[in-house]
DNA sequence: GGATTTTGTGCACACGTTTGCGCAAATAAA
DNA sequence: TTTATTTGCGCAAACGTGTGCACAAAATCC
């Protein structure tokens, strides 16, 4: 493999220094006074052999390596992987490159990622943080490196965050249901303690509460399989009867709600009524369509990166004072939750 | 930000050289032949103040940058970012990291990436390629680095090909709508020249002409917008009335095609068989469930890490022979296709 | 006991950049 | 003309590693 030519070989070839091609590559021939004749030789040479500057040399020398580490859950899930989609895009323009991975909310896959993106000098962090890591992420903040939480976060840590109005999108939700003549609303969720879902079945609980209804909550497990949790949904809505309505935390749970539903052949809105939290390209198509609460992707993606850039330009990130920023959710109203006006 | 701590700093603590480090960081002690008492002490300092190296000096020392440059046409299409996944994973473990973008099909949009990920020193390539860049990627390969292509190929291009057998799927999709009683099948497809398209147009044929019926094929230009995708296959059902059937190219076509369906309020599978090319965790979940060709993301995505790596670990990658693999498809019978058990 | 080999470690350079500082020539000021 | 300033550019060090080579001390050989 031929080596690639360097700063030093353009400065040799053209009898100049390395220190003047190096300013003016960088747009500095102005500000360091490189004659114009000097900056369009160079300029041209470099644009006739396509010299390529070496990001690692670079990185090594200024300390930034222009690499922003990207951890969410997990990448296949539709959501963060189109959060992610318009992260890439939103700091490309900025000549940011990202490295992203899942955790499968796993405390010590998250250790063991921050740590490789620690060792390849990561300038800053996006995070969906799995529960456990409240340590490293500090020590992240302690050494002034920028961290936003989104999606959820950890309420110990001082770092900005960007979430959704989780317990609004929850209490919105059932108020739907009731307003369709729903009274036996079951909240079906993860077992989980992360802030997005707690706020969830606030959200879930206040509403009844307003309404005067009664609780039912089934809690799944992190991490069951699909078909386990269909199951159990199907035995909870056994155990339940009167059940009319089923509010599912999160988009995998409606799946396998929907598929523990369909399953017991119950109709759907007529026997039984349902939404989802967090919306999908699908839930239009399906027979009935799936009413869902919509997380506000793009502003979310627009928010972290806007966030993150802040950080990055700062100074002083060690003794900044934290951002939380709180977006609103929709209610895309379809089939699944209209008893009344299918029942006309 | 307090300085990182570096081999240096090591070794003036430890009043030894920073050679004697690294070769101990690195394990090569043995090799070396440095003393297991001098080892222990050096490894046990290190794991006291939690010593992380510096990928960027490494990488630059050693021309290895252990990142790699995965290009799919979008990452958000639960089939790239499926297997963005594995790939993620299987590379991990052997301490390499994954630079991830979307290409969107572009071809000024992938020589970019192109670019940037060289810059970086990117040490091998995952690409679903665009059209147009087989300079950019001859160049790669004139180079030296290690690429491999998926999912589809550019024909030209002496690189390892993983795909799978389009021809093959699109022909069992045909045949087991002709099995179950339908005539009039047309083929919903982009209006692409990419070779996965062409394969899977050709196995439509092929098809055709061997159960003796007739031609009808709906072209749809990349980049249409969903729903006004759904239009034009809405236009096409009703300007060929008599089709029994159809078979959709690729899942966001099968996504629009439902909807159209939908729609004109046509019965499935009665009077419209419908057929999607690549799975979707949905599609047994939609009333009816929806029969598709599925790929086998798990195989795909393990034979492109496995010969990436076998890239790697070759010297010369310029004069090697090229390897294609071609994985068999499945097919996920549903009831979307299945007129007579239904039509009892 | 001298010659040779083995053992254990360190020096110093290279990787490709960026940048503080220096310095000669040209120009302006006095 | 002398002095001060500006212009235009280069020297050399630094970022944090890895590694070829050297080399003294210890061990082995004969």
């Amino acid at each position: 493999m031929k080596r690639k030519l360097s700063i030093h070989d353009i400065a040799k070839e053209l009898n100049v220094s390395s220190t003047t091609v190096s300013f003016v590559i960088n747009g500095k021939a102005a500000e360091k006074r490189i004659s114009s004749d000097m900056e369009k030789k160079i300029l041209h040479y470099i644009n006739k052999v396509g010299y390529q500057p070496n990001m690692m040399a670079k990185s090594l020398r200024t300390g930034k390596s222009k690499i922003i580490g990207l951890m969410v859950e997990n990448m296949y899930d539709p959501f963060f992987s189109s959060i992610a989609r318009i992260i890439e895009e939103n700091t490309y323009q900025l000549g940011y490159k990202i490295f992203h991975s899942s955790t499968d909310n796993d405390t010590l896959k998250s250790k063991d990622l921050i740590k490789a993106f620690r060792e390849r000098q990561v300038d800053g962090y996006i995070i969906a943080p799995a529960p456990g890591i409240e340590n490293d992420i500090q020590q992240l903040i302690d050494d002034g490196i920028p961290v936003i939480q989104f999606d959820r976060y950890l309420s110990k840590l001082k770092t900005d965050v960007i979430v959704i109005d989780n317990m609004d999108g929850a209490f919105i939700g059932v108020q739907h249901l009731v307003e369709n003549g729903y009274k036996m609303i079951a909240f079906v969720t993860l077992d989980s303690l992360q802030v997005q879902m707690m706020d969830r079945l606030a959200g879930y609980k206040k509403a009844l509460q307003k309404f005067g209804l009664k609780k039912y909550v089934l809690n799944i497990p992190y991490g069951t399989e699909s078909d386990v949790s269909t199951e159990m949904i199907k035995d909870f809505i056994s155990n339940n009867p009167g059940l009319d309505a089923l509010f599912f935390a999160t988009n995998y749970l409606a799946i396998s709600g929907l598929k523990a539903i369909k399953d017991l052949q119950m109709n759907v809105p007529g026997q039984m009524g349902v939404v989802g939290f967090d919306d999908n390209t699908h839930f239009a198509l399906f027979s009935p369509s799936i009413t869902a609460i919509a997380q506000p992707i793009k502003e979310i993606s627009d928010e972290v990166v806007r966030s993150l850039i802040n950080c990055l330009a700062e100074r002083d990130n060690k003794n900044r004072k934290p951002e939380k920023v709180e977006l609103k959710v929709t209610l895309n109203i379809r089939e699944s939750s209209q008893r009344n006006s299918l029942n006309h």
